[in-house]
RNA sequence: GCCCGGGUGGUGGAAUGGUAGACACCAGGGACUUAAAAUCCCUUGAUCGAAAGGUCGUGCGGGUUCGAGUCCCGCCCCGGGCACCA
């Protein structure tokens, strides 16, 4: 069953093992409800044409190690790996290629799982996903198809990044600093039809819940920045000319309404040209031109100059009457809040900087309860203060706390009809549509009102409160959404001539009209293309499918719910196993999800569990981020840099073994950290040290190692005991450098003892067997250990071993260690204090002195204060 | 600008408020060897000293404490995130 190598020969060592356990189907997860169960998750790779970074086994070991460890322990593990496969990479290379992205796809993956496979991870290959795989991307249809017929999916026609170098619009997660976050390419503006998401209908909840979830603390704080919610009031404004009605803002500071000098709306502003005098209209219209044609990157950087024109209307402050000018300017954003302020320059920086530049008027209504350092020097603040405090200069509110003003001023204006309390979201709803080839296509199709209304007779269940249509601004024909039927599911992509996009805003699946044109049969989904003669029927209908797809985030919303149940073909996963398996108990994985597939997952994980379909409230119970691996000038690893290790070259020079053990050892898993090719040669070294220790020259046990159960010293039992515990603890918390050290000193202690018991050498493999499988079970079964190792139950520390009779106590005096004292356990304070007065190394220091106090710490200090 | 995380030997990093530098790497010395590799042993924070030993030392400056890498206040630097969100 081993090897028959004399030396540690990874080469032939990990090998074999991995083909063992390949042919035992030694992690096969069968669905033992007896059994305590543990779900523990990689974040599944994007199989990349580049193959498998460093970074990848990283997280993948930490994983491995805790789901071999619990398995140790007992517990059912449910460890499994997929392919996230679905994205822009695969495609633009079929752009180039002109081969189908499904065949690079699969190359990939098989380069990948080659490379995963090579690394030793217990994962579960028969549960083993493929977001591209039509038997999964029915499931993910299939949810789609939930969310529209919940109102949650609508189409609409908005301004949205538009990539034009990849030719697709992106969401704004995927936009940082006005370029695309795949490949770093500007991006711009554009009105497109884009299928969209209802998040904001979560992210109340969405925020609320992140406190039952294990997450790193930075990594919610993202979250809760991102969704940014903020209370404030909704007011309403009477404009001057009266017949345009009302201007509404959002505020988060109606305390300071009495310091409103003047109104801003956004350039987009529906009221913008109502509000536009003759006078002012050549100013203003210059100015939207001006706005319109700035990249968001112009915007961005521009951030610091304000500027805006005056439309030459007024609004009327409904607390006092006083007429407010109001301004066009881009500083305010129709995304946001209604489009529209009440600029308090007193109280606020931005409102200040323009006021200040357009001369505008500051009146200041806060002042600060203590006058001190934002005190001018006159007893009032400097402006712009954005403090705490009570209102001045405002009427009957004067003297009021401003949180109290807050509601005072909202509750009186609310009694009025002049505004209300509410609160107000930074997140958008989710642009969902890409105009991609390589995708999951909508399970959707455009259909006449007439039609909708046929269909919907039988199919009401299916669709959602309000249908969801589109104008075609061309035609000027409105377009009803019909989804499929989930029993047609899956929508497959149908073959295309070419995988570039049109580039005018539709994909190119628009150019294939057999599949986009059909006659459709809306009560079972069945299609022929609209070139053949309609089928004989009631129910056969003209359609036109959706060209857009979906982005890659869409299969990597649920992929942890069908490890459950991947072959399932009636369900995403069986009810049983659901309740059974849940959601993962620890999910590794990098930050920088933290606010893209991290919230979606949870938005999507939501919805089901609404639908009463998932169990619980939240997919990812605990979370951890493993920290990014530089390169050994410190610097990111890529390609330019030339400074990139590939796990293949390392499995080749130094085997699995000692990559796993050396990716651990770096440092903590959390941290960003150089990868060193000579500190490598230390973990090597250990796993070599523990060859020799078990295997002699010519490959026999080595004899030093003893049947007699009672062959340790009794220091080495309380090292192999303390390993036990302090291994364990580690791997739980997932302090695996800190295990690998402790696990030195042991087999360092091995080393110098002259005999070794059998069973202390068996329960040393048993540790290190979950950071270096293959070498553990060579030895395990050298040693005449039964089945593998990986079966065999995690070794019980004995506390009783962990005892020791003496201890050491640091003598200080006034501080300063002075002497080492080994005292019995449970010696006293004045029996401590007297053996360091005789002690020769501290006697000297407390000759003579008068001794004020006595800090005693048994077993570790004792620390007498003099003079 | 705002919000996080982090600054410890030549290097990666250890340290429930209790011996700073565990465990490794590198470097130097020694043993084994015809020799080398491998392996094993010793030294290895700085500084003063012949030695015994002393002094200093966890980014900087203060503070709390018998005792601070660890807690508090004020800075500096590095990394990450957000950024006209009213």
């Amino acid at each position: 069953m081993a090897t028959h190598c004399k030396d540690y020969d990874f080469l032939q060592i990990e090998p074999h093992w991995q083909t063992f356990w390949e042919n035992n189907r030694s992690f096969r997860t069968d669905n033992d409800t007896s059994k305590p169960k543990y779900y523990v998750l990689d974040m599944f790779p994007y199989p990349s044409g580049a193959g498998l970074h460093i970074g990848h086994p990283e997280g993948y070991t930490a994983t491995d190690i805790i789901a071999r460890y619990k398995r140790a322990k007992g517990f059912n593990v449910l460890h499994p790996i997929g392919w996230d496969a679905f994205g822009l990479p695969a495609e633009q290379h079929a752009v180039k290629t002109g081969t189908h992205p499904a065949s690079n796809t699969q190359n990939n993956i098989t380069n990948f799982r080659r490379q995963i496979k090579a690394l030793g991870f217990s994962y579960d290959w028969e549960r083993e996903v493929d977001t591209t795989d039509p038997k999964y991307f029915k499931w993910t249809q299939w949810i789609f198809l939930q969310l529209f017929k919940k109102g949650l999916a609508y189409v609409d026609e908005r301004p949205v990044w538009w990539c034009p170098e990849l030719r697709t619009v992106l969401a704004n997660e995927e936009v940082q600093d006005g370029k695309s976050e795949v490949g770093g390419f500007p991006v711009e503006r554009r009105n497109l039809r884009q299928w969209v998401l209802r998040i904001t209908a979560y992210a109340e909840r969405l925020l609320a819940d992140l406190k039952d979830v294990d997450w790193p603390d930075s990594t919610k704080r993202m979250q809760e920045a991102w969704i940014g919610r903020s209370e404030g009031a909704e007011l309403l404004f009477k404009l001057e000319q009266e017949h345009l009605g009302d201007l509404k803002v959002f505020t988060t500071r109606p305390d300071t309404l009495f310091g409103a000098t003047y109104m801003v709306i956004a350039p987009e502003h529906p009221l913008v040209n109502a509000l536009t005098t003759p006078e002012q209209r050549d100013a203003i219209d210059a100015y939207k031109k001006k706005v319109a044609g700035k990249s968001d990157l112009e915007r961005t950087d521009l951030a610091k100059d304000k500027s805006g024109v005056f439309t030459g209307s007024f609004a009327i402050n409904p607390v006092n009457g006083a007429r407010l000018p109001i301004w066009v300017a881009d500083y305010v954003l129709m995304g946001y809040g209604t489009g529209a302020i009440m600029a308090v320059p007193a109280h606020d920086e931005r409102d200040f900087e323009f006021a200040h530049q357009y001369h505008l008027p500051v009146i200041q209504v806060i002042e600060p309860d203590h006058n001190d350092n934002a005190s001018n020097g006159h007893g009032s603040p400097k402006l712009p203060y954005t403090g705490d405090g009570k209102l001045v200069h405002s009427e009957d509110y004067t003297g009021l706390p401003w949180a109290d003003a807050k509601k005072k001023i909202t509750a009186d204006l609310a009694s009025k009809g002049r505004g209300k309390a509410t609160v107000n979201y930074k997140l958008r709803d989710w642009l969902f549509s890409r105009q991609r080839y390589w995708g999951e296509p909508f399970p959707v199709l455009w259909v006449t009102e007439s039609d909708y209304a046929l269909a919907a007779a039988s199919r009401a269940a299916d669709l959602p409160p309000s249908p969801v249509t589109y104008r075609d601004a061309a035609t000027g024909d409105t377009w009803y959404a019909l989804p499929l039927p989930a029993a047609a599911l899956p929508l497959t992509l149908p073959e295309v001539e070419s995988y570039l996009p049109s580039g005018n805003g539709e994909s190119p699946l628009a150019n294939v009209t057999e599949w986009l044109e059909v006659w459709v049969n809306f009560a079972t989904g069945a299609s022929v293309p609209a070139s053949q003669s309609r089928p004989v029927g009631e129910s056969w209908i003209r359609g036109r499918r959706e060209t857009n797809t979906m982005p890659q985030w869409a299969g990597s919303c649920w992929y942890y719910l069908r490890f459950l149940d991947p072959k399932n073909e009636t369900a995403f996963a069986d009810p049983k196993l659901l309740a059974y398996w849940g959601v993962p108990d620890l999910y590794v994985g990098g930050a920088e999800h933290a606010v893209l597939h991290l919230l979606y997952a949870r938005f999507w994980h939501k919805v089901l569990f609404d639908l009463g379909v998932v169990p619980q409230a939240e997919p990812f119970t605990k979370l951890f981020h493993q920290g990014i691996i530089l390169g050994e000038d410190g610097e990111k690893m890529s390609k330019s840099r030339g400074n990139v290790v590939s796990p293949d070259t390392i499995i080749a020079s130094h085997g699995t073994d000692t990559l796993r053990l050396y990716l651990m050892f770096l440092g903590p898993l959390e941290a960003m950290k150089p990868w060193s090719m000579t500190q490598i040669e230390g973990v090597f070294r250990f796993l070599q040290k523990v060859w020799r220790e078990c295997i002699g020259r010519e490959g026999e046990i080595n004899p030093k190692i003893s049947d007699d159960a009672s062959a340790d010293s009794t220091e080495l039992l309380k090292t192999l005991h303390e390993t036990i515990k302090k291994v364990g603890d580690d791997i739980e918390n997932l302090r695996f450098n800190t295990a690998i050290s402790q696990m030195m000193i042991c087999v360092n202690a091995i080393q110098k003892a002259e005999r070794v018991s059998l069973s202390t050498i068996r329960a040393f493999l048993q540790v290190l067997a979950p950071l270096a499988p293959h070498i553990t079970e060579e030895l395990w079964t050298r040693l005449g250990g039964t089945g593998s190792i990986q079966q065999a139950a995690w070794p019980q520390f004995d506390p009783a071993k962990l005892v020791a009779t003496e201890l050491k106590v640091v003598v200080q005096i006034n501080g300063k260690k002075r002497a080492e004292l080994l005292v019995p356990v449970g010696t006293s304070q004045d029996t401590a204090f007297s053996l360091a007065q005789t002690h020769p190394e501290s006697a000297t220091y407390l000759a003579g002195k008068v001794v004020k106090r006595v800090v005693f710490v048994p077993g570790k200090i004792l620390n007498i204060v003099v003079e």
